[in-house]
DNA sequence: ATCCCGAGGG
DNA sequence: CCCTCTGGAT
């Protein structure tokens, strides 16, 4: 296939995958931001639909910052425990609860600059909970599926989340910053999986470099 | 680069 | 069995 310009490629990337998932959002079940943090967290390495089966009983049990942080480890690990890395995990929820309630007056923040200190959050939980919770574009949530399908459509060469965040953002109008991420993981979810990408379904096959290719 | 870690799919 | 799942800290 011929070469097309990455800004052209992220422009139809977008065009095409909008219609497709138009109403849907992120897959993680939650109301407040406090419980987005806490499911984005949980989320690492995890389904999210698996993070959906233990968020009820979490939420249920914890209702504010200053439960989490005063919570026995012991309770919080055995809830979450089918996420796995559930003793990291345990310590990220208490431990950004604890800076939540000695920092933020027990409020998530809405800044990015503020989301990176808490321990246990990085730029892409930062960025699901700044665009699903706040409706604020400051930058784009990569992923695993974001990874994977930025490199397998062209739109980078990179293998760095942070530096494919960056080059993405170059790419793509700042109002579809948020919408980008939940775009490609539900692509990436339904047909341009790791393992097997079901190519022969693909709305982006002629214009994808890896199409029936096994990347 | 390595570690954390359970669960489901192929 | 091996790979993957909305990562982050050391």
């Amino acid at each position: 296939m011929r070469r097309r310009s990455p800004r052209l490629q992220a422009r139809d990337v977008l065009r095409r995958l909008e219609p497709l998932y138009g109403q849907l959002t992120t897959g993680l079940t939650f109301t407040t931001p406090l419980e987005l943090l806490m499911a984005t967290i949980l989320s690492a390495q995890c389904t999210d639909e698996r993070v959906n089966t233990v968020t009820p009983t979490l939420f249920a049990m914890f209702h504010n910052a200053d439960e989490y942080a005063r919570s026995d480890p012991a309770q919080i690990e055995t809830i979450i425990h089918s996420c796995g890395f559930f003793r990291n995990k345990t310590k990220s929820i208490q431990a950004t609860a604890t800076a939540l309630v000695e920092r933020f007056n027990g409020d998530v923040p809405n800044t990015m600059k503020d989301l990176v200190t808490l321990p246990g959050v990085a730029r892409k939980t930062a960025n699901v909970v700044l665009f699903h919770s706040f409706g604020r574009n400051e930058g784009i949530a990569v992923d695993t599926h974001v990874q994977r399908l930025s490199r397998r459509l062209g739109l980078t060469r990179e293998q760095d989340a942070v530096k494919i965040e960056r080059e993405l953002m170059l790419l793509l109008p700042r109002k579809s910053w948020g919408r980008i991420s939940d775009l490609l993981i539900w692509h990436g979810r339904r047909v341009c999986s790791a393992r097997s990408p079901r190519c022969g379904e693909c709305v982006l096959a002629d214009i994808c470099p890896s199409a029936f290719a096994t990347v």
